[in-house]
RNA sequence: GGAGUGGUAGUUCAGUUGGUUAGAAUACCGGCCUGUCACGCCGGUGGUCGCGGGUUCGAGUCCCGUCCGCUCCGCCA
């Protein structure tokens, strides 16, 4: 409805002034909405009654699929009808903030010189793991674009070219499955720079995140975010992405197990790649058989086979305060040196993982949350830290070869490079950083390898070939060559930065125009069959005829 | 690829150990009311119970397959 008043009255005057979002929303069709703080039929304070003079329908609309007050609608209701949940003052809020975040982001990033260059969309299939999407070229048929995974490689060419600050609100495409965190298509801030080290990154970014939070949400973060080194993280809490407001920890009792005769223990505690932790919970040894079941249940996802605990009844009564199915098969000195390492009091239980240190590592740093979550044990806040000195390569049981951690351009730590090629190579840290928020890795970079030598080496030693390197980036390799900078940077997932600044639960809420799980469009059904003259053009036959497919 | 969970009026849900005309709220339509604002009152329309097959005298309910939403593992930074 478009209401016509007199512009001379009072009432004009403030509504010109009033919420620009409220006017709208009423114009699209709502006006029976009740304001927000609105408790009874009065007038709330603020609110203006309009003298209509005329009143004109602009245009009318059908009864609305789903009521735009209901919090509880499914998702793939909303989902089909996203132009009318983004009507929902909820969602209007969360893209306006997300528009907030990257318009910070941007104006930070300018004032310090940085210059936001464009990169292409359809390019070649870059190696970093993921799988691409791929698009037909009709000029070259048979031939394929791929969409961006990152735009690692340009921006690194960039640096060649001399943006010695370079930034890009940067679209990436993944063909992955999905999860309530990751897109099909995402946004990533892409910052490279020239001619710096990683204090100098971590300094800027960290400074970029602290402006971010105190201009949209009005938090004051610390002056600087803790550090802790991947091997730390990985000991402590079992992840690379710990949740620094859990303030449980894992600890390491392999060197205890190794001499029980109870092998469920001594086993993995003897084996190079296994581990035997602890995760201590205080306070927690009144959970129930059923709770721990539970538990076990939980840990089994990720390949526990078990989920031993003991529970503290009364530290200072020794073996005899204690309470567990696995006593019987430990020595009461072990069990007890266990309880001190762990800091075990009355009241307490510890949770044990045995196995690879991977399975241990990956059920006890998951329970780890879990509990967490569970008994309330979350801090309220934002946790920021840093992780280092990731290892630049991880050895791939499957492919029988390295893999690297981050990607193929990370530059190893310096003092490492010798290890390269021999049998220390799998020791190899590297110059990759990551900026973890609540548990949740936000942003990732790295030194890149500016020296075409070194960075051929690193391709051996990944059992890339020279001529599957020529193939596939041979650009890049090539514009090394020439006077290639030092240079380094870092991506932040942008999607995921606003789902938690806005305090969504998923990175749909904070895209307008999201994908299911399976990556299709509810709202337009893609994707879609493309007629025959299409695929003709493209040179491209189906290897089963649709008839055949759905009989 | 795998595990879990859900799919019943437009929407959100209920539906007992299988049992005959599948309910509620809300939305929608009609009437009444007219300072209402989650208005109120009266009446009404609306459902291939996701789809396919099976068991049974009988299936929303049990079994098998399949599709779709969501969460997770694998995968993916």
């Amino acid at each position: 409805l478009q209401v016509v008043i007199d512009p001379d009255t009072e009432a004009a005057f403030k509504l010109a002034n009033a919420a620009r979002n409220e006017f709208v929303i009423q114009a699209t069709g709502i006006v029976r909405d009740r304001p927000e703080g609105t408790t009874n039929a009065k007038m709330a304070t603020g609110m203006i009654e309009l003298l209509a003079k005329d009143i004109v329908l602009l245009n009318r609309s059908k009864p609305l699929p789903f009521q735009l007050d209901d919090t509880e609608i499914s998702e793939s209701v909303r989902l089909k009808y996203r132009f009318l949940d983004l009507r929902r003052p909820e969602m209007q809020r969360r893209l306006r903030m997300r528009h907030e975040v990257t318009r910070t982001l941007r104006r930070f990033l300018e004032d310090l010189d940085f210059v936001e260059v464009e990169t292409p969309i359809l390019t070649r299939s870059t190696p970093e793991g993921a799988r691409d999407y791929l698009v037909p070229s009709r000029t070259y048929p048979g031939e394929f674009f791929a969409l961006p995974q990152s735009p690692q490689l340009f921006k690194q060419l960039l640096m060649v070219s001399g943006f010695e600050r370079y930034y890009q609100v940067a679209r990436c495409f993944r063909d992955e499955d999905l999860r309530a965190d990751r897109q099909p298509e995402f946004t990533q801030l892409d910052i490279e720079m020239s001619f710096v080290d990683e204090e100098e990154i971590i300094t800027t970014m960290t400074e970029m995140v602290k402006t971010l939070f105190s201009t949209v949400l009005n938090e004051n973060l610390p002056e600087t975010f803790p550090r802790i080194t991947y091997a730390d993280s990985m000991a402590r809490f079992g992840t690379d992405r710990p949740d620094m407001r859990i303030k449980l920890e894992l600890t390491d009792v392999s060197d205890l197990m190794a001499g029980v005769e109870f092998k469920v223990f001594s086993g993995p505690a003897k084996d190079a790649n296994g581990r035997v932790a602890a995760l201590r919970v205080p306070g927690a040894g009144s959970l129930s058989r059923k709770q721990i079941d539970g538990y076990t249940e939980f840990v089994a996802i990720y390949g526990a086979k078990g989920l031993a605990y003991i529970k503290v009844n009364d530290i200072d009564a020794g073996v005899q305060g204690l309470q567990s199915p696995i006593l019987k098969f430990l020595p009461d000195d072990v069990v007890m040196q266990i309880m001190q390492r762990s800091g075990a009091q009355t009241g307490d239980i510890v949770f044990f993982g045995a196995d690879s240190a991977k399975v241990v590592n990956d059920a006890l740093g998951a329970l780890r949350v879990k509990i967490a979550e569970d008994l309330d044990m979350v801090e309220a806040g934002w946790a920021l830290i840093w992780v280092v000195d990731f290892p630049l390569v991880e050895w791939d049981e499957d492919n029988n070869r390295f893999q690297a951690l981050h990607h193929p351009f990370t530059a190893p730590r310096i003092e490492d490079e010798g290890l390269l090629g021999t049998d220390k190579t799998g020791e190899t840290l590297s110059r990759a950083y990551d900026l973890v928020l609540n548990g949740s890795e936000i942003g990732g970079g790295s030194l890149r390898i500016h020296d075409s030598a070194l960075q051929q080496k690193v391709l051996d030693v990944l059992g890339i070939g020279a001529e599957e390197a020529e193939n596939k980036f041979g650009f890049l390799l090539e514009g090394l060559k020439y006077g290639a900078p030092p240079h380094g940077g870092m991506a932040f997932g942008l999607d995921r930065v606003c789902t938690m600044m806005v305090g969504a639960s998923s990175i749909r809420d904070v895209i307008a125009f999201p994908k299911t799980q399976k990556a299709s469009c509810l709202l337009t059904s893609a994707p879609s069959d493309v007629d025959d003259t299409q695929l003709r053009d493209l040179g491209i036959k189906l290897r089963k005829p649709k008839a055949e497919q759905e009989g």
